[in-house]
DNA sequence: CTGAAAGCGCTTACAG
DNA sequence: CTGAAAGCGCTTACAG
């Protein structure tokens, strides 16, 4: 270690745009580039006081470290790509959130990629980030994502986790709610309550969400001995446009349903509208349960019923799973399946029927 | 230009696993590797027929460009980073949406931090995005930002737009909504309905949106000759929660207000919600009005009344202007206030003293 | 524990 | 319009 001369101050004076490199912190500290190196990346092979008297020069130098080149040898560009299918659904932006301070705590950045349920967007996003070398990803694949697309991004030998949605067959990791499971809670809650016609809103056979909801309603109902109808099971997008527009169709059955099993929160917000647009209301003359639940549902009219999954949770778990499959990326394959909570709030009841027999009104 | 030997089928089968560079491009097609970076980078000096031959044998070889190493000595990382101050807020999971596709269609990616409204940790994003070299920042400060961050930004020489919400004293760019124009338009309709009583709720002293809000607020009921009632503006932040518990004081009021003008939907919507609590019908018994439209506005109960910002005109043109301000770093700083538009829904109507008025019907 | 030097995969002048 | 070579700012073996 030399004594500090005159250099800084001639650095500083003579060449102030010139970027302040390691090799500067190296020769006015009087060490070796590796040396400097190694202080950065916390080796623990530095003598202590070596390391505290490099610190102080990068601090007093204003160094600051540039990744990219760091990157070019090491590998470790400390970069995660997170691809979003609809980074406007309240669900995917709070668990991007999570996902975004989860992974920096673990000292990695995002790169963000929103498809908008495109598909081809979502291809072309992948294929960008490929050039930037990023250590993992983070992927809720859009609806209708083939299942060679996750396979190739496996040619590519990045480590992918799946969040919230996955492609079935695509062997990777995935964190997600068991919405199965929760489905068929939702659906033994209403028939506990009594009700017997119940219909299912959302079953969009590209998500996987709604098609295992639908396989946990099924069993609920085979549970209870109900066979579902046909009439009371209706496709759709998980918007709150499709939520509203069902409700007309619905109730202009012969036997309109007493009960709706809502795959998301935005169909029941426009289920919830739809109804009482219709003079129908919510919660007494028709229950509302959604298979997920999001801010929104504590404070909506009448409060919306919803199976809960603790989104943070999952955003940390995914987290955390990947920065594992970094370090081992040949690591048994893992699916962790979060269990939903009922969260009972008011759009839910017993059905008129029943009411009327228990009070003995006349209808 | 060497015709194709077995080299490349001797690459393949021998080095599977070697990462495929510039260099392996340059040797396979016979050209200089100067030549293959041109190529990459769409220079137009280069022939059309060394063009099309370097970028066949690109694709056969299934070379994958590396971002940075090229940025090591070009200074373009294509890098760009996105700020959000609450990516759970709807708006900012909007704009953040539109920033996005933008940038990407400019050849841009983005880092994304969420900092949840906590300066220190928009301050640590910010330093440890420096370590990438992004080309430029959008950023949406946290409330209560002091001006020093931005301008340490301008001193670190990075470009930076703020994007619905800025910094007071900050010089950057800013592309956002007009809250004065639009509070006082909202203000002006509730006036025009025959309201006397207004109540301003969410006036968060930290929030430059609220602030402006409050101003036009205050214009628009000078115009009508009306002074504000301290009772009856209300401070708090924006949340559905503030929202809802501010109705129980405010109608427990002597005089209380006819109508709200609410900062944001956020706090419409939990005000909605305490109202009804309250036996008091929005719309009929007390007017509601929102200072910005979400999707949600339309479809709760009752649809709400709001002025509207297009977020995703807001989202581009903040990426237009910060691909410019990477161009020309020097030009004078640009300030873009888009208008605001009145959405009238159901959540407004006319104050219950003048329908009875009106109608006559005793209290 | 530290130093000197090669090398990561590109881009960029500089000659031709 | 193309080639040969230096260089961007780090990390990594390899000696000491």
């Amino acid at each position: 270690m030399r004594a500090p001369t005159t250099d800084r101050l001639r650095t500083v004076i003579h060449a102030p745009a010139k970027r302040i490199t390691l090799k500067d912190i190296a020769r006015e500290a009087g060490v070796a580039t590796g040396t400097v190196s190694m202080v950065l990346n916390d080796s623990p092979r530095v003598a202590d006081a070596t390391r505290s008297h490099v610190q102080h020069v990068i601090r007093d130098l204003g160094y600051v470290y540039d990744r990219g080149a760091g990157q070019l040898r090491s590998k470790h560009s400390h970069l995660v790509g997170v691809a979003v299918c609809n980074l406007v659904n309240p669900c995917m932006a709070e668990v991007t959130a999570s996902l975004q301070q989860a992974m920096q705590d673990l000292g990695h950045l995002l790169i963000l990629g929103n498809c908008a349920e495109s598909v081809p967007r979502q291809q072309r996003f992948l294929e960008k980030l490929r050039e930037y070398k990023v250590e993992g990803l983070l992927l809720t694949p859009a609806a209708g994502t083939p299942k060679t697309h996750v396979a190739r991004l496996r040619d590519w030998r990045v480590p992918v986790v799946q969040v919230l949605r996955y492609v079935p067959g695509a062997p990777t990791d995935f964190v997600g709610g068991d919405h199965r499971l929760g489905a068929a809670m939702a659906t033994r809650h209403l028939l506990a309550l009594g009700h017997q016609r119940i219909a299912f809103v959302g079953l969009d056979p590209l998500s996987i969400a709604a098609r295992e909801g639908f396989a946990g309603f099924l069993t609920a109902l085979a549970e209870a001995g109900q066979t579902p109808d046909a009439d009371l099971v209706l496709p759709g997008p998980a918007t709150r446009e499709a939520g509203y527009l069902a409700m007309a169709p619905l109730h202009a059955l012969a036997r309109p349903p007493t009960a709706l099993v809502c795959v998301d929160p935005l169909i029941a917000f426009g289920a919830l509208r739809g109804l009482v647009q219709l003079g129908i209301e919510p919660g007494r003359d028709c229950s509302v349960i959604a298979l997920d639940d999001v801010a929104e549902a504590a404070l909506c009219h009448p409060p919306l019923t919803a199976m809960a999954f603790d989104l943070d949770c999952i955003g940390r778990a995914a987290s955390r799973l990947l920065s594992e499959r970094i370090v081992a990326p040949d690591h048994a394959v893992e699916h962790l399946v979060l269990q939903p909570r009922l969260v009972v709030r008011s759009s839910c009841g017993k059905p008129r029927a029943v009411r009327r027999l228990n009070t003995a009104r006349p209808r």
